[in-house]
DNA sequence: CTAGAACGTTAGTCCGACTAACGCAACTGG
DNA sequence: CCAGTTGCGTTAGTCGGACTAACGTTCTAG
């Protein structure tokens, strides 16, 4: 009845959520079989790119929350897949490098990741791909910083200083 | 090192994924203040949609798993925003139908998710938005029968009684 | 030297997706 | 008519991800 039919199947938010949804099961499936989950992904592709750099460093660039990043850094430790070692310099801190066997995981999860992205958005073209590609970058880069409205939200429990 | 820099940044299906949980988490927020969460307003817009349903009909509209179903028919009983009743035709069902109360419910839960919708995607211009909704709806639609595969796949919930 | 912030870590909460099993009603067919 | 099976609602519980609180240690500023 009333005069919205049609909610629900195109509501953005929804379809997005849905998307996302089916996304990500397939990555974590595709990923488990390579023993390895997204945050896995996160922090070796990361140190690849940025090279060795501490747990907050880490957090910052993956999103991982510190508390969860422990864990993920022991499983990836266990495997030999990076190393994590007290750094000289600030004794807090631990320095986490990637390791050969590391950068063989990468190479393959790599190679899954893209498998799986080609199934997930199989129904685009590439144009459509591209596009989709720009239009959630836009979002995600603009997700912290939201059109001038300003609540101090008290970010982790860091307080922004210097 | 290595030729794939950026890999984290680019990579279409982490975009997805967080752009989606930017939008859920300011759903939820929001909705919350409605006291209701994302399954109550996709089963009340079903059930305004569709008129009275059975939870099972409710189940594979909304993509509610039937046990967690339950909660929010009960949730929603409680507030009464919906009435469950015995169907007469047919003993193991319960039909459900929307309430007074439950309409008025779903018109406010509209347009929480309306302004929501405005912020999250306000970094889009109408254009981009509806290409998003395109795109996002195309993965969405085709995401039960990928690519011509087509196994009846034992949907059930039911183990071998013995 | 002392206060506070940054760091890694442990523990624990909350919620959503998903599975298993059960009791009951209903349809199915022998 | 009465088994067997399937559909239904419900309960319980697993698993993993997002997120918070607190703690001991180490560094940094005043």
């Amino acid at each position: 009845m009333s005069d919205g039919a049609e909610r629900l199947r195109t509501l953005r938010t929804r379809l997005l959520s849905l998307a996302a949804m089916h996304s990500d099961r397939r990555v974590n499936e595709q990923l488990a079989r390579a023993d390895a989950r997204k945050w896995h992904y996160a922090v070796l592709a990361t140190l690849d790119e940025f090279g060795p750099a501490s747990q907050a460093q880490l957090s910052d660039r993956t999103r991982v929350y510190r508390s969860d990043l422990v864990a993920v850094l022991n499983e990836l430790a266990d495997r030999g897949q990076v190393d994590r070692a007290p750094d000289p310099a600030d004794k807090r801190r631990n320095l986490v490098r990637i390791t050969t066997a590391g950068r063989r995981q990468l190479r393959r999860l790599d190679k899954i990741l893209a498998a799986v992205d080609d199934e997930v958005f199989a129904p685009l073209d590439p144009a459509q791909r591209a596009q989709l590609t720009d239009l959630l970058t836009i979002l995600v880069d603009r997700q912290g910083e939201p059109h001038g409205e300003r609540h101090g939200e008290p970010r982790n429990d860091r307080g922004g200083s210097s």
